[in-house]
DNA sequence: GGGTTAACCTTTTTT
DNA sequence: AGGTTAACCC
């Protein structure tokens, strides 16, 4: 079979990767260097040129999304479907395991997965079993302390007791918190990766068996990989060693939450005969962009070192707006987005980044205001939201009756007079008797302790659950979710309201019996769908489930733009404190993160990038004056072509040269006039001495690049 | 039980 | 500042 089409459309780099030997194989790829398409290409190199089955691969990605289109890509370039090849989150892959062993992993077999919402109620519990006051405990930091550990592979029994009374608790909270886990059948997310590692490790044969089957084992986003991940990775491909991880270590932003990046540096340690390919061949940004991104990453010091080129074009100078303020700043990217509408250019193409989700406001204010599409990524996402959480809750108790948060959630929701007075009752019983709410309900019920009113309404609740259950049974999917949702009273509950805000959970819950529908649950993974669908709801946030497709502007977090690319990105909220951000400052270490951050934000960008600060931000209810970021001094100064906000021109930045301002002959925002071109605005002004180029918004002919020694200009 | 108000808290990133 | 939660009142 010919193959050589696989290899046809790769550079030297890409094809010394994908068309590698068995073996094991790092991939140092450059943001837009082609990573992407080197793994899908690796795969379909495996399967079609070394025969490899794809049910010997495992390929393992950071999103739920780049999973999909990863496998779709694959399918596509192949044009028959993947069948049995693995490909997913480690978080799924981990899933998919304790599903199949959940006997041997030590789990209930209906064990349900714990979000972090639902586990910050659970440590909330945790907490008043141990008698300790919230507030002196903080759920949110326990939440933090018990993530850590399990991140490094950590159980309570791993930590050191010592003498500290602060640490001793917090061992103890731990451990207690991984009982209730256990009775109730629960599972976090840092668990899943834990279990299924402890799983492999210690259980013989299934070790072999997975090492068996999974021959070949690709791993994406490799520097963002934690402690378990890693170790995980590495016993899969032990025995056969053909392990194939692109990683670049100038994109790991996930250290706070256990990513190591020093995984790359130990990979080559581990498996000795690695080789090392790199992809510094940029196929995305212009060369401006990519020169601006190179200067700011190159003051960081622990690096492998790349540097990123492009046979492309220069391209638009990248540009800096320095606004008066927040809204001035959301002004000007709007009105830029508007003649890049204008030019006939899609909304989807153009990107607002920002550090942190607070500052996405703005910019939808004055984006509703003109009535521009947008869509915010990040955010409540639609399996987060109250009323669908409240129906999961349902159909999680229907499936475990164990399982006491969701118990919680809905047993006088909608009302059923089930008061708090009662639930008490309940929990003292339950923690007494190391019970499920779900036994200890029952079991109240037959005694004697609880008022006949109350017995009555808590039975009913139990009727109700046990009747669900039961008459669910033998129904599709959807069918189960919409009976769910009448007989619980649910969506009565939220439809007699008619406001607005009622209204659109009634839509919302409607949207969960069609996402019910068309929930394709793989069979191979021999699980009920109801669980499947449970699951998939707790992995998978919903990202994209319910919103119409529009053509829409694209706000976002800059760790939610890591992977993805735009011909117009706007880079906003350059200002110390906030980006870099103010917490990053404190830690050793994390400044280098921020400035990947920033890297990976350039990086988005293919032919134009905006960047901009505030002189003066409101933020968290009081008004800041920032200095520019240190990012912004770290570009050279020609390499940035400086706009000026309209409002407080008077006041100079502190950064690089503004050599427009004393220029003594044009000024930023200055009225020229131009004997062929007439009237116009001076947009920018780059360089210096008898370079000089300005950048003139002229009336009658829009936007010209001139030189100023030879332009003519005259000052109005 | 539901609605209103007051205090309070959180403000980085998310599988 | 904004939103959420706890407390309080009807």
């Amino acid at each position: 079979m010919d193959v050589s089409y696989i290899l046809d459309s790769l550079n030297q780099a890409q094809r010394e990767a994908v068309g590698a030997a068995q073996g094991s194989l790092l991939v140092l790829a450059g943001a837009g260097s082609g990573k992407t398409r080197v793994l899908t290409h690796r795969v379909a190199w495996l399967v079609q040129a070394c025969q490899v089955s794809p049910l010997s691969i495992l390929a393992v990605t950071f999103t739920n999304k780049a999973a999909q289109e990863m496998k779709g890509r694959i399918e596509q370039m192949l044009g028959y479907p993947m069948r049995g090849m693995w490909v997913g989150t480690l978080h799924s892959v981990a899933h998919r395991m304790l599903r199949a062993h959940w006997q041997e992993a030590g789990l209930q077999q209906g064990f349900q997965i714990l979000d972090s919402d639902d586990q910050i109620r659970l440590i909330k519990r945790t907490l008043k079993e141990l008698n300790l006051d919230e507030g002196y405990w903080p759920p949110r930091q326990i939440q933090w302390y018990i993530h850590g550990h399990k991140e490094e592979g950590r159980r309570p029994g791993h930590i050191a007791e010592g003498i500290d009374p602060q640490q001793r608790e917090l061992r103890r909270i731990y451990q207690s918190y991984e009982q209730l886990c256990q009775r109730f059948g629960l599972v976090d997310f840092s668990e899943l990766l834990l279990r299924a590692y402890e799983l492999i490790k210690n259980n013989e044969p299934l070790r072999a068996r997975y090492q068996e089957r999974f021959q070949h084992v690709l791993v994406d986003e490799f520097q963002d990989t934690n402690a378990v991940q890693y170790e995980w990775l590495r016993l899969f491909a032990a025995k056969h060693g053909n392990i194939f991880v692109v990683g670049d270590d100038d994109q790991s932003i996930y250290s706070w939450r256990g990513a190591r990046i020093e995984n790359i540096l130990q990979f080559e340690r581990d498996f000795p005969n690695t080789n090392v390919v790199r992809l510094e061949q940029n196929y995305r940004s212009t060369g401006n962009i990519l020169s601006i991104a190179n200067a700011v990453i190159d003051h960081n010091q622990s690096r492998m070192g790349k540097k990123l080129w492009t046979r492309g074009d220069q391209g638009d100078p990248v540009r800096l707006y320095v606004a008066y303020n927040e809204m001035d700043e959301a002004r000007f990217v709007l009105d830029r987005i508007q003649s890049w509408v204008e030019q006939g250019h899609a909304r989807s193409e153009v990107a607002i980044l920002y550090r942190s989700n607070a500052q996405s406001r703005v910019f939808e204010e004055v984006l509703m205001q003109v009535n521009m599409p947008y869509r915010v990524y990040g955010g409540l996402r639609f399996f987060e939201r109250a009323e669908i959480k409240d129906a999961l809750a349902y159909l999680r108790l229907i499936a475990s009756r164990q399982d006491d948060p969701s118990f919680e959630r809905i047993v006088n929701m909608p009302t059923r007079g089930i008061g708090n007075r009662t639930l008490e009752q309940v929990r003292d019983y339950a923690r007494i008797n190391q019970v499920s709410l779900w036994d200890a309900s029952r079991a109240l019920i037959h005694g004697s302790e609880l008022s006949a009113r109350v017995i009555s309404s808590l039975g009913r609740f139990i009727d109700l659950i046990e009747r669900l259950a039961h008459q669910v049974e033998e129904q599709t999917l959807a069918d189960q979710v919409e009976q769910v949702l009448q007989l619980s009273g649910l969506l009565a509950h939220f439809a007699k309201d008619k406001g607005e805000k009622a209204q659109g959970r009634v839509e919302n819950l409607e949207e969960l019996i069609t996402a019910a529908r068309n929930y394709e649950h793989d069979t191979e993974e021999g699980l009920d769908p109801l669980p499947a669908f449970l699951s998939h709801a707790a992995l998978e946030s919903g990202e994209g489930q319910g919103e119409e497709w529009q053509d829409c502007v694209q706000l976002m977090s800059l760790h939610s733009a890591k992977g993805l690319e735009f011909p117009l990105v706007f880079l906003t909220g350059l200002e110390e404190g906030l980006f870099p951000h103010q917490r990053s400052l404190q830690e050793q270490g994390r400044l280098e993160e921020e400035r990947r951050l920033c890297y990976v934000g350039m990086t988005r960008a293919m032919q134009a990038l905006y960047i901009s600060y505030a002189e003066v931000r409101r933020l968290y209810g009081r008004e800041s004056y920032a200095s520019p970021s240190r990012f912004l001094s770290e570009i050279p100064s020609e390499m940035l072509s400086i706009v000026r906000g309209g409002i407080r021109t008077e006041l100079a930045p502190s950064i690089g040269d503004v050599e427009s301002s004393d220029n003594h002959q044009v000024k930023l925002g200055g009225r020229v006039r131009h004997n062929s071109f007439g009237d116009g605005v001076v947009l920018s002004v780059e360089g210096r001495g008898e370079h000089t180029r300005v950048q003139v918004n002229f009336e009658s002919v829009g936007n010209k690049w001139l030189v100023l020694a030879y332009a003519n200009l005259e000052k109005l």
